[in-house]
DNA sequence: GCTTGAGCTGGAGTGCACTCCAGCTTGTAG
DNA sequence: CTACAAGCTGGAGTGCACTCCAGCTCAAGC
């Protein structure tokens, strides 16, 4: 797979992968004869992985520093598990916000249709 | 209340609560006779679901645009339901997504502890 | 063998959302 | 009456997370 496919595969630009390298998210992948990336299809999984850390609000620094300890094998086992275990507190938290925020869209998108009968009323 | 006691109430910082003012975020409020700032206590409350706005994801965008229909009174109530019923509904994917991500910690949580118990056996 | 598209590097530029600063005025406490 | 904390304005600076660019090489089709 070359930095294209990954692309088109994984919704990232190619200027976005290459950037992702740069600052460590990504491990650097083979090159080719050409000096070119080549990509295994198990970075996609992994890309996906931190998409989804990004989407529930982890920071790119402890993305980064995750993906490191990633790097880095078995011996980092733990550590990684006490950041999983943190980030999921933190996802908790933003659940319950999302609910009251939902909770209190519904109230006020009511109250907004009560008004907008009234004033028709008239 | 001046903009210090603002600021202490809402969490915000003064210069934030300038910068907001500035962009269109809150009402410029009346002033003193030595030319300060002096709000309302309805200013918290609307910082709050701001802050909701906020923290569920809304752009700056548009909670600048929400915040001009909502100094423009009643005639936009019918354009704010409907921006409060689109945020609704990305509310609603980013708690599925969310919840599939908590779900996810924990999978990866329990595999790693596996892993680490295994590892310890040796 | 030449065109055209994809990839390469290093570095500059962008957009968002603040955050800080200089230099000034105002208000309160001793 | 004098510190000094708090507020004012306009504008510059910051940090994050990309995004774009110039100038080059490489690969595939006609």
């Amino acid at each position: 797979m070359l930095i294209g496919d990954v692309a088109k595969q994984s919704g990232l630009t190619v200027d976005t992968l290459r950037f992702y390298e740069k600052i460590g998210l990504i491990a650097p992948p083979m090159r080719n004869d050409g000096g070119r990336r080549v990509y295994g299809e198990d970075v996609l999984g992994w890309i996906k992985f931190l998409e989804q850390l990004n989407a529930t609000g982890m920071k790119q620094a402890d993305r980064i520093h995750y993906a490191a300890l990633r790097q880095q094998g078995d011996a980092t086992l733990s550590e990684r598990r006490e950041m999983l275990e943190l980030h999921r507190e933190t996802i908790k938290e933003q659940l319950a916000l999302m609910q009251d925020t939902l909770a209190l869209m519904d109230r006020k998108v009511a109250a907004y249709q009560e008004m907008e009968a009234k004033a028709k009323g008239h």
